[in-house]
DNA sequence: CGGGTTCGCTACGATAGCGTATCAAACAAC
DNA sequence: GTTGTTTGATACGCTATCGTAGCGAACCCG
């Protein structure tokens, strides 16, 4: 009897080709027809696999949207350290801006957001991926306190928010169109504030 | 032959109560299983009230869904124009956290944005929505522009989308913890702010 | 090249949902 | 009260999907 979903050491080059065309054809469907529109006959036919092949590798469905979604992600972007604020938050934002509308996996973002709602396991899934995405944003910030451009005191929890949260709200809710340069509105807008100055230094 | 989905004047009683009971059901539904959680037999089911009734009064599962939807949705709150553009924004974001957290619709957000991504009338009506809920904090920073409280060349697209992007983040994204209390971080990040201020004024 | 694994194929019974048809009973409206 | 509408019940055929079983063929590994 086979060891199902082993992580490592599929030496059987069948058994590599079989998981990658099936976590191929899976993540295609993911994207094409949402959570609920992956079915094992869909993936099989797809996959061009017999579906018993899938039920040997994959013991639920959700696992093997798990990880399939899994492998449609590419590892994050190196880090940056500008030392300019302004500039690292621009970088990381146009990461996100670009993850959400021309990666791989973009179109399925919003399968992922309702398959949280009632899959556990699909949540912690994406809950892993959010913080792997926040680790840059959080990183400039924290430098630029050190350095002093930004106050000691700053809502790093709502500043976060305030920066990613505009670019989903666009791609998820309000469907606008989301170009990379929405990125330097939303730094701009985030470093200055909105207020006018009353403290106005002389003209 | 019945004339489907009539929007006034349906006169007789049987009609009015089935259409009520239908409606109640599909949104519970909606509320428990998202969209795809919706079938005409569970629906009747819950109802008690025959499929053949529900084909009587909608043609598809979309129509059907679409006014369960409608039919969850409060008037909006009448209009604040205090003068304070603080206060007017921390009003309507607290009134789009308890929509979003508390009201009745909310546990159907996730599957409503996910439905969006699929059928387009009800990206429409997701849409319809949006527009309704996004008018107070347009017109508050309408207002304050003219009063001067904001800079005339503030951007309002990108205002909008700060306020209340942070917002639905937390709701679908990150699912942290969403307290009315958040408005006002929120508001006051977005007043001041970031940067710590060069021109200070002396100590 | 031989033993053990993995695969594709086919078939199976079971479940769920679709959308339609029919018809008698309940009921509203006048 | 009679009439016409609305409903509930039931049944139907159809499709999609589930998860499992059995078997021979292909194939990898040593």
């Amino acid at each position: 009897m086979p060891i199902l979903t082993e992580p490592e050491a599929a030496r059987d080059p069948r058994v590599t080709r079989s998981r990658a065309v099936i976590l191929q054809a899976t993540a295609e469907l993911l994207i094409e027809a949402g959570f609920a529109g992956v079915t094992i006959e869909g993936v099989a036919e797809r996959a061009g696999v017999a579906k018993t092949t899938i039920y040997r590798h994959w013991r639920t469905r959700s696992q093997l949207i798990f990880d399939a979604f899994e492998s449609l992600m590419e590892p994050s972007a190196p880090r940056l350290t500008s030392g300019n604020l302004r500039a690292d938050l621009i970088y990381a934002l146009r990461g996100l801006i670009r993850g959400l509308t021309v990666s791989r996996w973009a179109p399925a973002v919003s399968a992922l957001i309702e398959a949280g709602d009632r899959d556990p396991e699909v949540s912690r899934l994406v809950h892993d991926f959010l913080v792997e995405r926040m680790a840059p944003f959080h990183h400039a910030i924290q430098e630029a306190v050190e350095r002093g451009e930004l106050a000691k005191d700053v809502d790093i929890d709502a500043s976060l928010n305030m920066l990613t949260g505009p670019i989903y709200y666009r791609r998820l809710v309000s469907r606008e169109p989301l170009a990379e340069s929405f990125a330097e509105r939303v730094v701009d807008q985030f470093l200055r504030g909105a207020a006018t100055r009353r403290e106005e230094p002389a003209r």
